[in-house]
DNA sequence: ACTTTTTCCTGACGCCACGTCAGAATAGAA
DNA sequence: TTCTATTCTGACGTGGCGTCAGGAAAAAGT
């Protein structure tokens, strides 16, 4: 069949074997508690032989996230292609970002976790260029919704603000926001008790401020939101 | 004089100066960077010196982590005191959180290192009661501006959203663009050339999309920001 | 002033994790 | 079957965390 005999193929095999198997002890137990021993105890192989995929334990945690980044990317895609209007596709995207931290928690995590300085930096330069472009064409599928809205009226940009920076608005209310979710476990005692409804408000509330075409109830954009997030789904590898 | 003899002040004066010198260490090196044999060499003490004022690496984090967290509180505080109006108060919270993030960088990176759970997790139950309550006052204030802002009829918030979910919103908001500064060293590229701007911009969209009063041109509130930045500065203990 | 007790300081030690590397084992070529 | 190239292995070096027995210093007692 292929010329990419045995070896090959085991090699591959194995790099997946490697990350699925780190990735669960990532997510439960956070960075400290993957152990490259540990790891290479549970496969049924030595340390030296994970040190010929991964040069270091970053590494692993950037591969991860480049798996997170890239389906968090795929979940973009489909969600801004479920509307014609715009406004619904970026309201599209905002389930998806839901779904994405609320039922993908471990690809979020993990994701969080290369955002610290010292993992970045120890990466590998291929996988940071890889990170850096799989962003980018994140932040262009948004990006796209918007320069749509604004080219069919739907929506003003003020002067001198690019479309990126108008999304940047969003991703800073939508990460921030699951970030802090998942790290402040004092929420519901600080008086946010129901963080997801918030943030959809919130959401709903900034496009209205942007008059963001067309207008509608909140209660009908939350039904919308809710059909969206079930035809996203997160089901795929 | 006092009856604190000896011992006592040299501990106290101790616990500050181990304090003092992990900030920078911590800041700079990051968590893996800090290395408690060196902390102990760095100040004339053994390290297990070190361990009679701290159990562990994490509770210094954590004290640190309070100092900033009390330095944001006294920030909002002396902010939310600048105008008599309640959208200028909030604004001037906003150019707190500027100052904040921006001047006190290392106040900044030090609270986010808290928010990995490892870290949290391991910190001691009475430290984490502080943090707790130190965010509790902070939020209250910031809650208490919306309060006077919807008994003086500037505001008006969603039946059914406690003044708490509401702040959540404007938190999130810089929350998230602060972190996504501080950690996306790729946000140039993706577009985001002026990310402070864009979180004024935004901020002051959110305002306009729950008819804050009085609505002010965008212009007018920059400079209004700045005034309120100018008067907050950094400069305290 | 001198002993006793308590409190505090010290640094060597045990343990564990990362990453390396010389040598063993294995696959493939001749 | 023999030889070469590649891959695998796990003991080792390094370094960091947290402990603890023993020594030093302060406080209390006489």
């Amino acid at each position: 069949m292929s010329e990419t005999t045995g070896k090959q193929r085991e090699m591959q095999q194995r790099e997946r074997q490697i990350l699925a198997l780190a990735r669960p002890i990532l997510v439960e137990e956070g960075y400290q508690g993957l152990s490259m021993d540990r790891l290479a105890a549970q496969m049924k192989y030595a340390k030296g032989t994970l040190y010929n995929h991964f040069p270091n334990k970053e590494e692993i945690v950037a591969a991860l996230a480049i798996e997170s980044l890239e389906l968090r990317r795929r979940m973009f895609e489909r969600a801004s292609l479920l509307s014609p209007r715009s406004r619904e596709r970026m309201m599209a995207i905002g389930s998806a970002c839901d779904t994405y931290a609320t039922e993908c928690g471990e690809h979020f995590a993990v994701e969080q976790m290369l955002r610290n300085a010292v993992i970045w930096e120890k990466s590998s330069q291929k996988r940071q260029e890889l990170i850096r472009h799989c962003e980018f064409r994140t932040m262009g599928i948004v990006a796209g919704v918007v320069r749509d809205a604004v080219a069919v009226a739907d929506l003003q940009i003020p002067p001198g603000m690019s479309a990126e920076e108008f999304v940047f608005g969003f991703w800073s209310l939508t990460y921030g926001s699951y970030a802090l979710v998942a790290s402040s476990p004092s929420l519901p005692d600080i008086g946010v008790t129901d963080p997801v409804r918030s943030i959809r408000y919130h959401g709903w509330t900034l496009m209205n401020g942007y008059h963001w075409q067309p207008l509608l109830p909140f209660e009908a954009a939350e039904e919308m939101m809710n059909t969206f997030a079930k035809r996203i789904g997160a089901h795929d590898a």
